[in-house]
DNA sequence: ACCTGAACACCGTTCAAGT
DNA sequence: ACCTGAACACCGTTCAAGT
């Protein structure tokens, strides 16, 4: 326990790639991206601005860099999972296990989607993912199809449209009951939901549940053109 | 035809809300949404960045307009879709043809999934899905799941992981095939591919295939859950 | 009512210079 | 080898002022 309460690293240490993306994920995590600056970056780590251009090309470089640690800390997860009993289980089990990480860390669906290209460690997912689908009898061609059918689904994630937390939800639900000639079915869905659960109208979504729903849709579908093709 | 070569709107007439939006949207058509500035917008419209701001609120108002004109666009093609016969060929053909809009302007899935709460537009497109499911004899809850389940997919996008249409292509097959050791699924789905059709690699993959691939999935999906709750 | 000029508080980044 | 200070070219935005 002693050794525990060292400083992970002094401030004097020399800075080291390792150390300034894992300041950067620990920065957006507390803070969000949008605090994550070079200047705040570098004030986090007790050195000036400029300091950080010795270790990294650029902004995106962290960025590229920060999805990668997280990829790699699933990876290591992941990479205990036995393939080859049930591919579908397998599958779902990895991917559960990318969401449980990505869920600790808000920022990265967004940074994630918007990486031009991808780095070694989501391509070594990717792989994991493949070798599942081939272990449960899939053609190249069909677990091709399969990586693209999941999409962002694969690591964990899914880009939500109307997110629900934010403070518009009175605001959506005057909306919608002014609306109710124009948006009948909304609003119809709405009533139902309030009486079977008063009080809960826009909150209502559990993202977990729909997610896994969402999953399972296409495990199965695949499951099935799997035994069709 | 002689008031075709009138131009759309004289640089004196007075700026309008919409035409701001209708510059925007083809600002970031024709030079990418990064070149999308305010400074760069007023000099579109002939004017100084400020005077956006007496009709508009501030940039992300811009976004969101102009994610409205979009899906607005979207809703007056899919309003004339008729509904009833068969909801999964309704359904197919509204978010097909919502695609057919996204992919004019390739900056819209981004600033749509950026939006912190969609507009007015968006709520009646889905309500018009919804009310399509209905019609198929959905209930409300399975109709809410259905949605959730489809995700962008719904207008008519996915975000890919790995887009395959940048300049990195030689260097991310050098990179596989460096990696050949550690990524054998990948390199010998490669190698097929390589074996079927020799010269594409990265760029194979089609993306419509694909959204189709992955839409019907959902869709048949969706028909047996439907039958079986 | 509609537009502007000057200014502010921020960005990411370069470059020459320090130790 | 590692870090810094000053400066540059950009942002979005405010505010008082012009017509």
């Amino acid at each position: 326990m002693a050794t525990q309460t060292e400083p992970l690293a002094s401030r004097r240490d020399p800075l080291t790639r390792e150390r300034v993306l894992v300041a950067a994920i620990a920065l957006a995590d507390q803070s969000g991206l949008e605090t994550l600056t070079m200047r705040n970056l570098a004030h986090e780590l007790g050195v000036e601005a400029m300091s950080l251009y010795y270790h990294v090309d650029n902004k995106e470089a962290v960025l590229d860099g920060m999805v990668e640690v997280l990829i790699d800390e699933i990876n290591a997860l992941v990479g205990d999972i036995e393939v080859g009993t049930d591919w579908k289980e397998a599958l779902r089990r990895r991917i559960l296990t990318a969401r449980e990480v990505l869920l600790r860390h808000p920022w990265a669906p967004g940074v994630i989607e918007s990486r031009t290209n991808l780095g070694l460690s989501v391509v070594r997912y990717f792989d994991s993912l493949l070798g599942v689908l081939r272990a449960g009898g899939f053609s190249y061609d069909l677990a091709h199809h399969a990586l693209h059918a999941l999409g962002s689904r694969a690591i964990g994630f899914t880009q939500e449209l109307f997110d629900p937390d934010d403070s518009g939800e009175d605001e959506a639900n005057a909306m919608l009951e002014q609306m109710a000639g124009e948006l009948p079915h909304l609003v119809g869905m709405m009533m139902e939901i309030a009486h079977d659960d008063p009080g809960s109208t826009l909150g209502w979504c559990d993202d977990q549940t729909e997610f896994e729903f969402g999953l399972d849709l296409i495990l199965d579908g695949l499951d099935r053109v799997r035994g069709t093709a």
